[in-house]
DNA sequence: TCCATAATGTAGGCGCTGTCTACTTTGAAT
DNA sequence: ATTCAAAGTAGACAGCGCCTACATTATGGA
């Protein structure tokens, strides 16, 4: 175990780092100030290190948006989680206002997981990750239509419906006209999120 | 009036020109595979010409982006006269399944109106073409509600929802994972649509 | 009708990008 | 201790958006 040195040739966990630089990047100023070449600059490291760890470009970015799946599938999940109630339709209700409580706090990364180029070229990983939530999507809608919820509506139908409202409606917040709409206080923000879940999956 | 030269030094309606050719490349490569230069090559002429014509990269996207929302909105509202019916709800739904046919015959354009590179510069004539088609849908879920449709929602809320169905299903079916549902026929295409358009805008 | 002037197109260059290849350094397994 | 793959470097290439300086064309007022 050896302490960080001055100049080491070899950076210790390149790839974790470039994950690392390309997260807070995204964050800050999206995804179309990405570049590799800027991302090696800013760890100390020549412009083609990172070509030993993502094959291109593509691969980098199905990487970041694979991790940001599963922030959402666990968002999701853990607002699930936290109702400490097992009626499916206030599990789900729960669940939609997770996904948009968290694509609105990550909005850079949020934006990523739908971008043309992120999908264009998406690794097995990514997929993998795409389908994890959607399964877990799928399941609690499951849940709620065997509750009685739309019951003679085809489960695919009723997922891609459930999962199209939070996707949808954060989508066009973020946009530019939703702007003006997205100034709002954290109290009107969770007001508008609640609104909007209920009447996809409404309450009692 | 003069027919086409061979060689003339000015091209007649570039800009248009180039719209035009932009919109091709989109629809067959997708707009990651837009390029200025590209266009300019295509069109035989010099690679700085466009630059007299659209001050950057982003005011073309925008102009294209803009195009593509008075489509949009032209779809639903077609589809809104083409029911010959003046009830509020069966116009909606109308006006929806229209939206996600548009969608989905328009791949690559579509994707393209909620592309992260075209909403960061967009221009007013873009915006003004996305308030438009919020403001026509507005209008529409406003006959609806007046008709009985969640009374006790506000407006902006429930155009959000409304929006964000069409959009949001037609942007996960589009995505890799989609894709599988993507082969669809045509009869299966839509009766999807129906299905999902009928849970956000029920009829009878 | 002439001609100043704006509009439009050209040519070249700048700095940036992603990706490739050849080479060097390092670490780890034999 | 040696070998060999993994990891990083250095340089090159073509393509990109955009800028400036220049050339050509179109046009409208004298």
């Amino acid at each position: 175990m050896r302490l960080k040195q001055e100049k080491a040739y070899h950076h210790g966990n390149l790839r974790a780092g470039i994950l690392q630089r390309a997260a807070e990047v995204i964050a800050a100023e999206g995804i179309e100030a990405l570049s590799l070449r800027g991302i090696a600059r800013d760890l100390g490291v020549s412009h083609s290190a990172p070509n030993r760890h993502f094959k291109n470009k593509a691969a980098l970015l199905s990487a970041l948006a694979a991790t940001g799946w599963l922030q959402v599938r666990d968002a999701t999940l853990s607002a699930a989680e936290e109702t400490g109630n097992d009626d499916p339709l206030v599990r789900l209700n729960a669940m939609g206002r997770g996904y948009m409580r968290w694509a609105l706090q990550h909005r850079s990364l949020f934006r990523s997981l739908h971008h043309p180029d992120v999908n264009r070229f998406a690794t097995d990983e990514l997929k993998d990750a795409i389908s994890g939530f959607a399964e877990t999507v799928r399941e609690a809608v499951k849940k709620t239509q065997e509750a009685g919820r739309h019951p003679d509506v085809p489960l695919d139908v009723l997922s891609l419906f459930t999962n199209a409202v939070p996707m949808g409606a954060t989508t066009v917040l973020l946009e530019p006209l939703g702007e003006s709409s997205m100034n709002l206080s954290p109290e009107d923000e969770e007001a508008l999120i609640e609104q909007v879940i209920n009447l996809v999956v409404p309450l009692k």
